[in-house]
DNA sequence: ACAGATCGTTCCCTAAGGGAACTCACGAGT
DNA sequence: ACTCGTGAGTTCCCTTAGGGAACGATCTGT
């Protein structure tokens, strides 16, 4: 459909969107994230239509966020995985997750709950601070001009 | 082009992107976010087409992420605002702000940088646990089904 | 030989995005 | 009174991306 490149922009938040703002794929990495790591699994998961699956997972192997292993030669079969880039997209994921829990809940409570391994709880993501480790939000920033920044 | 709806999905990933999970709705969220709040504005600032923008902009409004408010009345003027719906989305971005520059940087450094304003740091976001604050990505938690999952 | 599984391609159709021109309501300058 | 400028959208046409379904390739098990 003609469609804007975000890749270019002096943006982080842009530069994120050109890997995985398409419509699909956070979905796809969701799906690899907690196991249907298959082409026809994802696509039965999802309903996506089997030509955009192919597309999307093309882009996330070529952008490195996902890699494509053969599993089994004969038959070549393959299967994806998340790398250290796509597993850091993760956390991108939780945060969704935690607001979709919060403001678009059906009425029947969250779909998948987080438990926390180091402290056994059922939990969700927090935002802190990583210099200080307080709360860090909406309010209590100041965004100024980085060396990145648009001359 | 005909587009699956994510709302009546059984995942709040898909439920949050419903919401804002098409082109250019996090780059809107984020222009209102750092005060580029008018319509005109936004458009020149993100080189979107009128079309479209127009139509996030009330999408955005009905899903009670943005509140439109009139701040001049005889020429009617407009400008959007983030509601509370709309601040807690801030945190998204700024994860996704935080991925991008670790990920995608173009040789040039961070292009913002959010100053923590309870520490007086230039900082960065960083996921914990709700419960126990200890650090919570990918590999540290349990997927499991929650009471809204699919019967 | 034939069904079945896996992983895609190819085709057509519809609808969404880009771009530019146009509208409308007002206010200011001369 | 007439023109110019501005903010906030609308409307129109064109291109291209997504949906859906059929088709293809490759190997296994029986």
């Amino acid at each position: 459909m003609q469609r804007t490149r975000f890749g270019d922009m002096t943006c982080s938040i842009a530069r994120t969107l050109d890997v995985i703002g398409e419509p699909w794929s956070p979905l796809i990495l969701r799906d690899v994230w907690v196991g249907i790591d298959r082409f026809d699994r994802i696509q039965a998961d999802l309903g996506i239509s089997r030509k955009v699956l192919t597309q999307r997972l093309k882009w996330l192997v070529e952008t490195g966020v996902l890699e494509r292993r053969q599993y089994d030669a004969h038959p070549p079969r393959y299967e994806y995985a998340l790398t250290d880039k796509g597993t850091e997209l993760v956390d991108l994921l939780m945060v969704m997750a935690a607001w979709g829990d919060r403001w678009a809940d059906d009425g029947n409570g969250p779909p998948v709950l987080l438990r926390h391994r180091a402290c056994g709880e059922v939990s969700r993501v927090d935002l802190r601070c990583a210099h200080c480790a307080a709360p860090m939000h909406a309010g209590d920033v100041d965004v100024l001009p980085g060396p990145g920044a648009a001359s």
